[in-house]
DNA sequence: ACTGAAATGTAGAACGC
DNA sequence: GCGTTCTACATTTCAGT
């Protein structure tokens, strides 16, 4: 990617509502240039979509948890990505490497419900659960660094 | 939270770039009064801001990474969130029960700077590390569901 | 691939209800 | 707290380079 759109990526993660007048006056271009460009970067999905950060508390789903999961029987096919993407509570999902298969983000409203949700994952992809409550959220969904060389 | 405000934060969370004449239709309010409610939503706290949601592979960071972390010493004072806050391969960082003290989610452009921000991690905060590398993504950051009544 | 400009649509504020 | 109106600004398209 090449040095003005990764500057209008970096802007849009920043502030995803930026008009493209201002977009266009930070990366010194003309506004239907930039428009254009965010354009071509939407189609080719380098920005997938535009969302508000909410406050979880807020909307009542003040208890995250983070899921590892397990088959009960590694022979099967594994398809728990499908299985469990119809409950709403699953924030992310992660395939991963180590003990575990997936790692899931989720957020419920109370203990009872997440111990309704365990219950709902383990039919649901025939998995064992190893559960991780989150306390608090000292910062989460930072902007990347976008990066012109692989530099740190 | 009443019944309008949660439907305009869905659709916000869903589609942050929506318009207030788009999201005034959805709601069936007038442009003004869904305008004045989103301001009010941004201001006490419960829409924190809007962002594009980006492939990390496009913008060159494609090895995501989660990190358990615990301090050396666990009679010190515990400031590893700032200690951390720094270096901007950090996503997020979750205070968490068990026995890890926190869980970092990381995004780096490869394996060579994963063990050089661990090491960061290590010096900066005094703290071990377990590190679980994300192999794929099946789905991440998925609009939470707004409830009514806490009902699943 | 960028610029400039024209037409349409939206944001943001003032005012009355 | 909502609706209406109005002005300024932003979005979007198109012709030109």
């Amino acid at each position: 990617m090449e040095e003005i759109d990764r500057a209008i990526v970096a802007a849009l993660t920043a502030d995803g509502r930026l008009s493209y007048t201002d977009l266009a006056e930070r990366v010194g271009l003309s506004v239907s240039a930039v428009h254009q460009r965010v354009r071509r970067l939407e189609q080719r999905g380098v920005i997938k979509g535009y969302g508000a950060r909410v406050s979880y508390e807020a909307i009542e789903l003040p208890l995250s948890a983070f899921i590892a999961i397990r088959p009960l029987d590694p022979s099967q096919p594994d398809d728990a990505p499908d299985r469990l993407s119809h409950l709403p509570e699953i924030d992310s999902c992660y395939s991963v490497a180590g003990e575990d298969f997936y790692m899931l983000l989720v957020r419920v409203a109370s203990p009872a419900e997440l111990e309704r949700l365990l219950q709902q994952i383990r039919t649901a992809a025939n998995v064992t659960t190893r559960t991780t409550v989150v306390l608090s959220t000292p910062y989460e969904g930072r902007p990347p660094r976008i990066t012109s060389s692989s530099g740190g």
